[in-house]
DNA sequence: CGCAGATGGTTGCAAGTGCAACTATTGCAA
DNA sequence: TTGCAATAGTTGCACTTGCAACCATCTGCG
């Protein structure tokens, strides 16, 4: 359930014809255009932006993620967990983007002495540098590919739009179907 | 770069110290403030949404959506590179996601008679009552979790700025960095 | 003390992914 | 015809991913 524009703008009739017109009941057709939207608009930005973020500074989409969130940090260092939530990956894909990062020396890795299980990882010098070289052009795409789209005034309302959306779907613990 | 709501709604202020004032010309604030909860919103919708889809049908995410392009299409048929395209995904993902759902028994690869390059990929009847199981509860999953947070005018409103942005990075060449 | 139970991270595993190189087939042009 | 470029799909590869099981450490309660 992907593609937006033309032709496809009636996801859901098309499928009334498999699922009968239930269909309508279960998904209000404007919902299943803004779906189908939101999931074009999101594969096709992000893929440009990763493919170019990663011929322009051999960084992929993630690893700029990651790195923003600890050049935000305090420090430029976050606990292992925290940064896996705030960059929205999972704990054992943080490790091993941890482990991938501090091989190119962008991140270090210091176990906590307060409290040994914790993990701290770390912005090195070489790693802001590698940042700030990378952050420019990044932000120029985004404001670029996602920006450019909508007049400011649009550009407030989506946000609250999505920090809705987001908000709704906080919880990360799964509840039975 | 992720992560929504309350203390993290000022990520270039906050990038600043890295970047410098510059960040704030590169990226307007109140894109990067939308790019994020861009980012947030698809990340917990479609993990969310993933894992109720799973267990409830054995299907991914991405399995569903093949299986709802091939259901609106004319015969329940796609050829491969039009499925890929219409399922945003890669020609190569394709062929390996439709050897598993054939696996299922719930596609087909047929050879076309005409052109003996294109393979058709079909609905099987199981294919066809897999997905009219699977349906109605992932429909309402995303009503739930999509459509429930924003009045329906808001929604319309949604889809035309997220149809904007998709149409903006419709090209799918790469151009230079 | 000392030992359950919680918490933070890492690892084994079994996927899924895209790119680039490859094969098969077609269409067109000399 | 023959031969070469274009097109459709598949495969080799190297890399990511998340889940669940695991290890290490800490905390609190008897």
């Amino acid at each position: 359930m992907a593609t937006a524009e033309q032709s496809q703008n009636a996801p859901l009739d098309d499928l009334s014809k498999i699922l009968g017109s239930d269909a309508h009941a279960l998904l209000d057709p404007a919902v299943a255009r803004a779906w189908i939207a939101f999931l074009t608009a999101y594969g096709r930005v992000t893929r440009a932006l990763s493919s170019e973020l990663m011929d322009a500074s051999g960084m992929s989409l993630a690893d700029f993620d990651v790195m923003a969130q600890l050049a935000r940090a305090e420090g430029y260092a976050l606990r292992m967990t925290e940064l896996a939530d705030a960059a929205l990956i999972s704990k054992s894909g943080l490790t091993r983007r941890i482990d991938r990062l501090a091989v190119n020396g962008w991140v270090t890795r210091r176990r906590c002495t307060e409290d040994g299980r914790v993990h701290w990882a770390t912005l090195t010098p070489l790693g802001v540098k590698a940042f700030r070289g990378a952050a420019p052009g990044h932000l120029r795409a985004v404001a670029e590919r996602f920006g450019a789209s909508l007049p400011a005034s649009e550009m407030d309302r989506l946000t609250r739009d999505l920090i809705k959306i987001a908000a709704k779907n906080k919880e990360r613990t799964r509840e039975a179907v």
